[in-house]
DNA sequence: TAAAAATACTCCATAGGTATTTTAT
DNA sequence: ATAAAATACCTATGGAGTATTTTTA
């Protein structure tokens, strides 16, 4: 028959992935019978089977696990080709997909926001926010075209570009705020409440004052600082939060907050982007306006 | 407008290639406004022109350059899906593309090709016989499949598997049969045919008797070495010929085969493919009948 | 029997062909 | 003036939709 067409291909990568004709028709915003065709058309012109068909669920065969492989990286590479031409005029246009930690996300972001269109007038800003692994995913499925993250994330296939380094410092009851600050041992001792698993900012804390990094511990846990900070000033413990986030956070609730005796611990905030991406050069560019941005805010923090 | 499909990026390649609108219609076997139809509607989809067009000639924009970069890399990974369904059946099947070297071919092909459809029966072998550099290059392209090669070559994105070591031999006028073995440095002092420049087989031989790599030496360069033995056999001078020809090229002429006084030179014979190739499991097979092969060969010559 | 994929068929968008015009040296 | 690319226009292929049938747990 027929050639393959990248038409099929995206067909066949979104059956992959939902593993239902009819959902996979609807993600590719045409009818059932129109997908199935393309994938039937697509398995006879390689003239093997790429699917299971069961009447409960549509699984890849072992040669459609491999050929999924390839085509997604095919289907990112041609994307990356719209990508160039993007960029083929000097300046960014279009719609640029930021991911953005939750721990830098609200403290982040109003700043930048602002600074940003002085430089890049008219690019449309898509935000994405979760945790890291997610942003990663996204990024590699080509959902993301960069996230702000904290460093290290050491995956291969993308370029990771440090910004700046902030604290974490321990935030008390306000009932607290006039005992001394204590030494990262000495906080084993205190009810220290975290964000839930998957945030890395509680396995960096974790880290901090080596504890080990296991599962949640009962009633400990919050869902975002800011419930951690509601906790911490209604007496329930301490926490720790990044030095960016104490101008919004420090007010909402009777809190202190004060570093340690000895180091403080210190987060690397940076992006990240895929290797292959044509827009690595205008993303430096929009990395330093992140850059700026979480000076300005730190400046602020201490100042 | 619509999006990017891969019968463009065909064409956009094949007007990369040869830069003639005309011609690459003819090379995707097309008329010349359907070519420019659908290359201008590519142009029209990201916005910014590819080629630059003058009334001599076409010729990419900066951006096209790039863009055919990547290109490139997409059509091949597209046409190694096809390759992966060959595979999909445990058997390799259809048309496999092979290169050799000139100093190879017609040795070992005979015996290659009589011992193939022992283990793999109704494959279809198509062969290329040019230099080392034209291989490699028509492998990066996807044009073929695999060569055979003297190692090492050492290109990235290439996959190398050593087969045998063959020797080089000195053939003399077999007047001369009775007089020693020289050794590498007295080769200096006789006449040495070689190979035209290009051939890998001569820089082999000229780094074995220490001589400069240099360009051609008046008279006394051969097209093929059947050319190279009868200019021996007729007195001219004398040159080296891989141990694998000997059962042919020392029967074609007045000639005398011997080693040198010391170490023999010897040449790595191996198969190489793209790193990224679906094939590679077959071609490992088939490099194991090359392999078996040569060493018949090599048995025969010696014995 | 029920959910889901495959078929049947119709329609329209679009790729391609031929003939012709425009363009740039 | 000429080679070559673009445009015009027509045809035919094929992708998509709706309606329907087939499949199998």
């Amino acid at each position: 028959m027929d050639n393959i067409t990248l038409r099929q291909l995206r067909y066949f990568d979104a059956l992959a992935r939902v593993g239902h004709f009819g959902r996979a028709a609807d993600s590719c915003a045409i009818s059932q019978p129109a997908l199935s065709v393309q994938i039937k058309e697509l398995e006879t012109s390689l003239g093997t089977p790429l699917f299971e068909r069961g009447p409960r669920h549509v699984r890849l065969t072992g040669f459609g696990e491999a050929f999924a492989q390839r085509v997604k990286g095919i289907l990112r590479a041609v994307d990356e080709l719209s990508d160039m031409a993007r960029t083929a005029e000097g300046r960014l246009t279009g719609r640029l997909r930021l991911g953005v930690i939750p721990t830098i996300a609200p403290y982040l972001l109003p700043t930048f926001l602002r600074l940003l269109p002085e430089t890049h007038a008219g690019l449309d800003i898509s935000l994405r926010e979760t945790m890291t692994a997610r942003l990663i995913g996204e990024l590699n499925d080509g959902q993301l075209d960069a996230a702000i993250v904290a460093l290290p994330v050491s995956e291969p296939g993308l370029t990771e570009v440090a910004l700046f380094e902030e604290n974490m410092v321990l935030l008390r009851p306000a009932s607290e705020a006039d005992r001394p600050a204590p030494s990262p041992a000495e906080l084993t001792g205190l009810r220290l409440l975290l964000l839930e698993e998957g945030h890395c900012f509680r396995d960096q804390a974790l880290s901090f004052c080596n504890l080990p990094g296991g599962p949640a511990r009962d009633g400990l846990d919050g869902t975002s600082l800011s419930t951690l900070v509601q906790m911490v000033g209604a007496g329930m413990g301490v926490t720790l939060i990044p030095e960016m986030a104490l101008p919004v956070e420090g007010r909402s609730a009777p809190v202190s907050a004060t570093g340690f005796a000895g180091g403080q611990p210190s987060r690397r905030v940076g992006m990240i982007w895929r290797d292959s991406t044509p827009l690595a050069e205008h993303l430096m560019q929009i990395a330093s306006v992140v850059e700026q941005a979480g000076r300005d805010i730190l400046r602020s923090a201490r100042g």
